[in-house]
RNA sequence: GGGGCCGUAGCUCAAUUGGUUAGAGCACCGGACUGUCGAUCCGGAGGUUACGGGUUCGAGCCCCGCCGGCCUCGCCA
């Protein structure tokens, strides 16, 4: 062992005793009589002290220390003098003398030190990745990730479950997300796919009768990132046979409990809330809203349609929506041009404007007042429940676009008047999504959450007559606007199953082609059976307080999918391609 | 594929809005200093202003292109 204590143990309670350790010189203060050396580990910082009696060998290699070096150091623990403890650190109370030193490794002179206040930008950080993790608020990120997923296999573990795994190496199914392939060698032309999620195998894993199932699955789908998504990703996957929507819903209230408890120390009242689709997308415009603050979507049909302004009236005419949100207080606080950056914000959304109203004691103060009687802006400012001083937001356009439009807004507008504790964590489901969503390029249903999903039995009359009203049993857990989790109780009867895909356009030789061995397997006796895939990346940045999935991934991939680190992808050696009988048509720009 | 923001010393930033020789802090190098803990003090070195064009008497600043980074819409069952 090359050393007996971590940088981060030694107490008051040590003085007197002889410790030796290791790890990297953090800053050092050299007084010419006395060199300080600050070393860290991941444990922590302790203070390493060379003093005028110190050897002058040592004391020329303790001057010579610099950022990053990686050292050994044995002394003496030492209480510091009164008035020279360090309450920044928690072993400011003591120091180690140090009586023997040795220079492990010498580091050239870093791009940034791990200590640093003023970040680097990203792209810096990325490249030199392993001084980035050195830092301790990424090490802290990486740790609670660890024990994230210790809580999770212990909880599972309690609960009869069996971690099992699945292949990596799989098959491409149609539908969902675009597949990374990987070409076989031994099948030319073939191609393996990386597993989107465990899905399939999950289900035939319940049919087999492995009835209680979890995985902690890497996952990969070949879309463009976002900072709350990366290529390859983490999910805490879940399968059981026997059970319906609401034990599926109770075992993870129960991890959710669990996780709070262990990583946090707080209770979580349980059942957690269990919202409709329907309700969300009314009242926050979003299938993933925010809960921590109220700022709910007000309908402002009844206004809307008798008012004077052409824009709301015609809206309700076309049988379109036109919803409000209230900003308290936020009047005074947001100028004309911050007022005209929003609307471009909205106008992302797909809408064409957005209309606002300062509220004064008198009614309201807007370009667009003049339209409103004064009559009509008691209603409006009723209606909303709106105060003088708050600030509304108006949007009028298609369900989809006013939601989508308002439901950002109201985010925007939350984080910028700080209306929520960003430590707090809201944990909900939300139950009843559509089955089918309308796809409007290949003109054709298609699954809002994945074609095994099993219709609400109340809906299936309907399958074939009024898809778009279908719901499925299907469920989201959301958090501070995350999804966070997703899941649904599967079909395990062969015939709705091929409803299903005739709904979305999947001719039955078609099925059998792609998804045979799955519909073969639900012919042997396949159990009634649901499952939920909770993202173990999500979870680790909301219990991080980050909102950046980069921050407890230890080795990211930038935006566009490279890892600066590596420099993956990277170009292969034609002998490789040439194993493969893969020819490269890259077009010249 | 679209939109937005950004790119100046190793790092974080500044440069009176188009005007002389592009500055500061940290880091680095040399020196001083026996109790610091963001050590301090003195000195030094360090720049193709991402890159390529253009406008101009004059460009870090304006215009076009391009590369890179981040955010985002589409996309992500």
């Amino acid at each position: 062992m090359y050393r007996t204590k971590t940088c981060g143990e030694l107490r008051i309670e040590h003085v007197g005793q002889v410790a030796t350790l290791c790890g990297w010189v953090d800053s050092y203060r050299d007084h010419k009589g006395v060199v300080f050396i600050d070393l860290r580990d991941r444990y922590g910082i302790t203070q390493v002290v060379f003093q005028a009696d110190t050897p002058t060998d040592m004391q020329t290699i303790a001057r010579g220390l610099r950022s990053e070096d990686v050292i050994q150091v044995t002394g003496e623990v030492l209480a510091r003098g009164a008035g020279l403890e360090n309450p920044k650190l928690v072993t400011g109370q003591i120091e180690v003398r140090g009586r023997e030193l040795t220079l492990l490794n010498k580091s050239k002179t870093p791009p940034f030190e791990p200590r640093t206040q003023d970040l680097p930008n990203e792209e810096l950080r990325m490249q030199y990745r392993y001084l980035d993790l050195r830092r301790p608020v990424v090490q802290q990120a990486i740790i609670l990730r660890h024990k994230l997923a210790k809580a999770t296999r212990d909880y599972f573990d309690r609960h009869s479950f069996l971690e099992i795994e699945t292949p990596i190496l799989g098959r491409s199914t149609p539908e969902g997300a675009r597949d990374y392939l990987v070409p076989s060698r031994v099948h030319e032309g073939s191609f393996y796919a990386l597993p989107q999620s465990p899905q399939l195998y999950k289900q035939i894993l319940m049919v087999a009768g492995y009835d209680r199932y979890f995985q902690i699955a890497r996952c990969f789908r070949d879309e463009d990132l976002r900072a709350d998504r990366q290529p390859e990703f983490t999910q805490i996957d879940v399968e059981m046979a026997f059970v319906k929507q609401d034990d599926i819903l109770s075992t993870i209230d129960g991890l959710m409990a669990h996780l709070l408890k262990e990583l946090r120390g707080e209770e979580l009242p349980l059942p957690l809330p269990r919202l409709t689709h329907r309700e969300v997308m009314e009242k926050y415009g979003s299938d993933k809203p925010d809960l921590r603050f109220g700022m709910e979507l007000i309908c402002l049909m009844e206004i809307a349609e008798n008012c004077g302004f052409t824009v709301f009236k015609n809206t309700i005419a076309n049988g379109n929506r036109v919803r409000g949100i209230v900003a308290p207080g936020a009047a005074e606080k947001y100028s004309r041009k911050q007022i005209d950056e929003l609307t471009e914000f909205v106008k992302q959304y797909g809408a064409q404007g957005l209309a606002f109203f300062r509220v004064k004691e008198e009614g309201l103060d807007s370009p667009i007042a003049k339209f409103f009687s004064a009559e009509d802006q008691q209603k409006l400012i009723a209606k909303l429940g709106a105060r003088a001083g708050d600030l509304i937001f108006c949007v009028a356009d298609t369900a989809k676009v006013s939601s989508a439009a308002l439901g950002a807004l109201r985010n925007r507008l939350a984080k910028e008047l700080a209306l929520y504790d960003p430590k707090e964590m809201k944990i909900a489901w939300v139950v009843d999504f559509p089955m089918f969503q309308w796809d409007e390029d290949e003109q054709r249903w298609v699954a809002e959450h994945h074609p095994f999903c099993q219709p609400h039995e109340e809906d299936i009359d309907i399958l074939e007559t009024d898809p778009g009203k279908v719901r499925a049993q299907s469920y989201d857990l959301v958090c501070n606007g995350y999804e966070a989790a997703s899941g649904s109780v599967r079909i395990h009867d062969p015939a709705v199953q091929q409803r299903i895909f005739s709904m979305m356009g999947i001719q039955p030789e078609e099925a059998e082609l792609r998804f045979g061995f799955l519909l073969e397997a639900l012919r042997y006796g396949a159990p009634p059976h649901a499952g939920v895939a909770l993202g173990l990346d999500r979870w680790s940045m909301m219990f991080s307080g980050t909102d950046n999935i980069r921050d407890v991934i230890a080795f990211p991939k930038n935006q566009k999918a490279s890892d600066l680190l590596t420099g993956a992808p990277a170009p292969v050696d034609a002998k490789q391609l040439r194993d493969l009988r893969i020819k490269v048509d890259v077009p010249v720009k």
